[in-house]
DNA sequence: AATTCGCCCTGTCGGC
DNA sequence: TGCCGACAGGGCGAAT
């Protein structure tokens, strides 16, 4: 029996596409057809390109529909005529919630389930809790975000393209063709690293540091390797590894070190699946050989030096 | 043109 | 034990 064994929790790095998309679920199931009675922003230095009076004024709105792309989530509203969408980015440890009613537990309950917290119950109203919208029933979508990465926009629907953080991104890495995703990093990706590619939002959108670290492992590529200088047929395997890892992230309803819950505050088990991402210096779980840690296109990369080549 | 840097922000952790 | 600096990180604008 081992004594003490201490367990280190990392911070969610940023919610990516697996994570939104199951935000994105949460909510679909749970908002379409609210109607908004009114909003309370306690902490405008979240929202962007619009004022607090524009959130405001969204009541009546009922929500048509929840999209996404990349690791940006729509919330669609209409009243008679008018459409908008509310454009919620969650940073790094952005949670958007849902509470059927207020009498509702209004707690998160934190266990540890195989090493990891887990969360269930949408957190209390607190410090962090920067938007609030309640809704007609009675229901309340709640933005918390301790460390304030995240941001809220409010465009009109027919206004996408004009919104530069949408109109910037490419299209969405999950299910893409793998044919396009390796055209377009040979096209976009000049000589570049993989790595850097996979980051880069304005080629594929939603991959991010985690499934990054994880589709290199899965196609066995160095994330520092340049892109150009890859075989054709190991840029197949790198495309349909992005299309795994990411299809695995979703199945799992996510990654959670500590901070991300999907619109139930119900935490993901992706964490358990995860074989390099917050594993520099342990052991390879294909070869048994040290996993590196080395900065790559500035972000903290993990790689097994032996298998990855 | 392509790439890098600094900033935003706060909880957590390691060192002293 | 407690204080404090270092660190983490996506996206954006400025600088190189």
């Amino acid at each position: 029996m081992v004594g003490k064994v201490t367990v280190v929790y990392p911070v969610d790095p940023m919610p990516e596409l697996p994570e939104v998309e199951t935000v994105r679920r949460g909510l679909e199931v749970r908002l379409v057809g609210e109607v908004v009675g009114s909003v309370e922003v306690r902490q405008p230095g979240i929202l962007e390109a619009c004022q607090v009076q524009d959130l405001q004024g969204l009541a009546g709105f009922r929500v048509s529909a929840i999209d996404r792309r990349a690791k940006y989530l729509l919330i669609r509203l209409e009243r008679e005529a008018e459409a908008r969408s509310l454009v919620v980015h969650l940073g790094m440890t952005g949670q958007l919630t849902y509470q059927a009613d207020q009498e509702e537990a209004t707690d998160t309950f934190r266990r540890l389930v195989s090493g990891y917290q887990k969360s269930v119950g949408a957190h209390k109203i607190d410090s962090h809790t920067h938007l609030v919208a309640t809704f007609l029933s009675g229901a309340r979508l709640m933005f918390r975000d301790p460390r304030r990465f995240g941001r809220i926009l409010l465009i009109q629907a027919c206004e996408e393209d004009d919104c530069p953080r949408l109109a910037r991104l490419g299209p969405d890495a999950w299910k893409a063709d793998p044919l396009a995703l390796k055209r377009r990093w040979i096209e976009r990706g000049g000589k570049r690293t993989v790595k850097a590619i996979l980051l880069d939002q304005s080629i594929f959108g939603g991959v991010g540091n985690i499934y990054a670290d994880e589709a290199c492992f899965e196609a066995r590529i160095r994330p520092q390797r340049i892109l150009s200088s890859l075989s054709s047929a190991r840029i197949d395997v790198l495309a349909k590894a992005v299309g795994l890892v990411l299809d695995k992230g979703v199945q799992n309803a996510g990654t959670s070190f500590r901070d991300f819950v999907g619109a139930d505050g119900e935490s993901g088990t992706n964490q358990e699946d995860l074989r390099v991402y917050g594993r520099g210096g342990q052991l390879c779980f294909r070869c048994g050989g040290v996993l590196h840690k080395a900065v790559v296109a500035q972000r903290t990369t993990v790689w097994c030096a032996k298998c990855q080549t």
